[in-house]
DNA sequence: AGAAATACTTACTACTTAGTAAGTTACTTT
DNA sequence: AAAGTAACTTACTAAGTAGTAAGTATTTCT
């Protein structure tokens, strides 16, 4: 039963994954965190001995983040369309911050990457894109959505249009994103 | 008129837009390249002084490209169904080759971009993003293609799907990607 | 109180990065 | 034939990169 005495761990963690979702996973340095932090390269080194490590604990975060949403998710008395908007809210947080998805951004990279974090990172994907699948699942079958695809390619379109759009929305502008919300959800109501 | 001493130019554009398809615009270097051609960095140099050349000179070739789509497009007696198929085809061919497009893989970065660069991507996308809404709006019209959105909504939804579908296939697998495909062509189909 | 573990800093190394200045070769123009 | 230009190579620099070994202060365990 430790106390905390350093949350610099966990600033780490933070400060790796905006600057994954800002400047993308090759363009910043151990240098760019120890000085945003005010630390030296080496503290970091110490949380995260390699940058491959920092990357799968970055990812480990995620995966640990949609767990807990899934959990959230799971209370009686949501809507379908509730349970999307939230995954949808997600997106458009980050297009808010000008920031992009880490699997997105992340994919850019990916084959710069060992095959510890791929792994990662489609155990992350398939997460997500399960989830929101069940829940596609749930509305379908309540009548609360109605779509001609299965889930399973329902939630591979939404997906794609979500990640894709905040990455479109850093050049083209938030409009697009925002079009392309109310599309997602006109398509599948009722 | 000049009768052509050397492609090294084109070359180097050539394995550059591969780079940047393959591992991302801030996973290769100059030294990548001019290993890979034989010859020494400071050749790279000369034809692009610094790598914000480069990047502008494969975003520029793209341009050119996608403008000799646009002429090919316009050919008479080509269906609209037949010219998104074209469009189609250009991202099933970097899936196949396990690239992404350089769009979405520039975007990772796009921060780390200068304002010369941000400006010619803006313009490539919207020049896609044009053509693509002007096959669907002759579809429409026509009667050969059926969708609810505006033309250029539903060009947001197709590209968004088509960019980051190449990008989830890398991870999970090129099957998504061909429903995706299946499935973006199932809801224009009348 | 002493030992051990935690969370660092100091000080460095080996390597890679983009980038350049000056020289070389070969072809083209006048 | 001379001058110029294009397309390089040679040889380098300054800065940044990930990464490490050894030391220090502080807390925790025994």
């Amino acid at each position: 039963m430790t106390v905390r005495q350093t949350d610099t761990k966990e600033e780490i963690l933070r400060l790796g994954t905006e600057f994954i979702q800002v400047y993308g996973y090759n363009a910043f340095s151990y240098a760019d965190i120890s000085k945003e932090l005010d630390i030296k390269n080496a503290a970091v080194h110490y949380h995260f001995p390699g940058k491959e490590d920092l990357l799968a604990g970055i990812i480990d975060q995620y995966i640990q983040r949609y767990k807990e949403l899934g959990t959230k998710i799971n209370t009686p008395g949501m809507t379908a369309k509730q349970k999307l908007d939230i995954f949808i809210s997600r997106y458009t947080d980050l297009c808010e911050q000008n920031k992009i998805c880490i699997i997105g951004s992340v994919c850019s990279d990916y084959n710069t990457m060992p095959e510890s974090v791929k792994a990662k990172l489609g155990e992350l994907i398939e997460m997500v894109l399960g989830m929101v699948e069940k829940v596609l699942q749930q509305g379908k079958r309540s009548g609360e959505l109605n779509f001609p695809e299965t889930a399973r390619v329902k939630s591979l379109l939404i997906m794609t249009n979500l990640a894709a759009g905040v990455q479109l929305a850093r050049i083209t502008g938030k409009k697009d994103y925002i079009a392309i919300c109310k599309s997602i959800i006109d398509q599948i109501s009722t």
